[in-house]
DNA sequence: TCTACTGACGAACGGTGTTCGTGTCAAGTA
DNA sequence: TACTTGACACGAACACCGTTCGTCAGTAGA
């Protein structure tokens, strides 16, 4: 199973990695082992591990689809993407950091991703400015709620670690119930919310949110 | 200047290191170096860097103080708090990312802090279920933007490789116009916009869109 | 056939977080 | 006062990390 080193072979090793562990651990040492040869190997197809990161990111942008804008049906698309592009980034741990890091994305998959977004936004008849401006703020929100969610399904013992932190807080709130009164009685509303229905409830603020201020210029 | 050894110690000068460099180069190694001891000193008094990064976050969200709710005013309040804690977040470039990471914050300071946005979103008369989901999304949010801006403000090299980059990305559109109708038109105005104009919109965003999914339940 | 060049890679540099075992010193006890 | 106990300090080492340098092999072109 040895094969020729490719710049694409690296990038998919990388992903392949990523999807059964965590960022951290794919390290350029590790993947080069999973090419029987050292580390130094890889700088020949890749200048550093920050442009790894990136061309793994764009290579999972790659994988939503855009839809075919729909005036009617804007917003219904817009959070159709939003979910699709929330699924790849939870189902890789940890690549929703780089997301949130990379300041301008640069791989054709991220551009036509970004194209796309944009073009849903102006086919539902959001003016330029509001469109570019929401456009961003929405790919950031995105991406801050996967890496929430990439934490929780991590190495992060959820059951155990967050299990004891709860009872940790909740020790220490009763003790003076006189401060948090408001943490104390949403707590259980808080905590028994599950992911998907804090990503819906931000995807309907957002829209909405979006659509006023639309109106409103 | 020798002092004992303390983990209030310990955590302030991690965040003055932090203050005028970088998460990434505040390191174990380099705080014990500060108070002319060796790492293994530390270990004493935080149990790990993990331990120490949340005790730097919520040493810096102690330092936002919450205004007495006012029902008029609810939403110029939320905003204020959200301006300052971006201020404080980026003013500690590479915090903002522990604050997304973190999935239970346990500290004092951040309990005291999300009680106050939480007193806020109800003094607004947001009911309960909506505030409970909407203090979640808007923390994520500001701590995702303030990521952003770190990483503007770091050894990113603004001015240098995002121009690179913008070069980079307006060849490649620019080949085939024809995929990319909205970013090339758009692309002035997505570049041109400060960050603060793009946080102040999101704030907007937000606020109208927590109003109307309030008002719509 | 000889030459240039590209890709592969062993070894090493300078860093990282964390642990182990030893030392030191002060407080509590007899 | 003498002795014991326990908490804190810390040197050394372990197992990693990303990256660079210099060398080597093999191939494409002249």
């Amino acid at each position: 199973m040895r094969r020729a080193i490719t710049q694409n072979l690296i990038v998919s090793i990388a992903l392949e990695m990523l999807k059964q562990s965590d960022l951290d651990s794919v390290s350029m040492r590790r993947i080069a082992q999973s090419l029987s040869t050292g580390p130094a190997s890889l700088y020949a197809h890749v200048s550093s591990k920050e442009e790894l990161h990136e061309l793994m990111l764009d290579e999972l942008l790659g994988m939503i689809e855009m839809p075919e804008p729909d005036p009617d049906r804007w917003q219904e698309q817009l959070k159709e993407v939003a979910r699709k592009q929330l699924a790849v980034l939870t189902a890789h741990p940890g690549i929703a950091r780089i997301a949130m890091e990379t300041t301008v994305p640069t791989g054709p998959n991220s551009l036509r991703h970004g194209e796309g977004v944009l073009a849903l936004l102006l086919a539902g008849g959001v003016p330029d400015r509001v469109a570019a401006l929401a456009f961003d703020t929405v790919a950031q929100w995105v991406s801050a709620f996967a890496v929430e969610v990439s934490g929780h399904k991590t190495g992060e013992i959820d059951q155990d670690d967050m299990q004891r932190r709860m009872a940790q807080i909740e020790g220490y709130m009763t003790e003076r119930a006189a401060e948090f009164p408001n943490l104390i009685s949403l707590g259980p509303t808080l905590s028994s919310t599950s992911a998907e229905e804090r990503f819906e409830f931000g995807l309907e603020v957002f829209l909405t949110g979006i659509a006023a201020v639309a109106r409103n210029r």
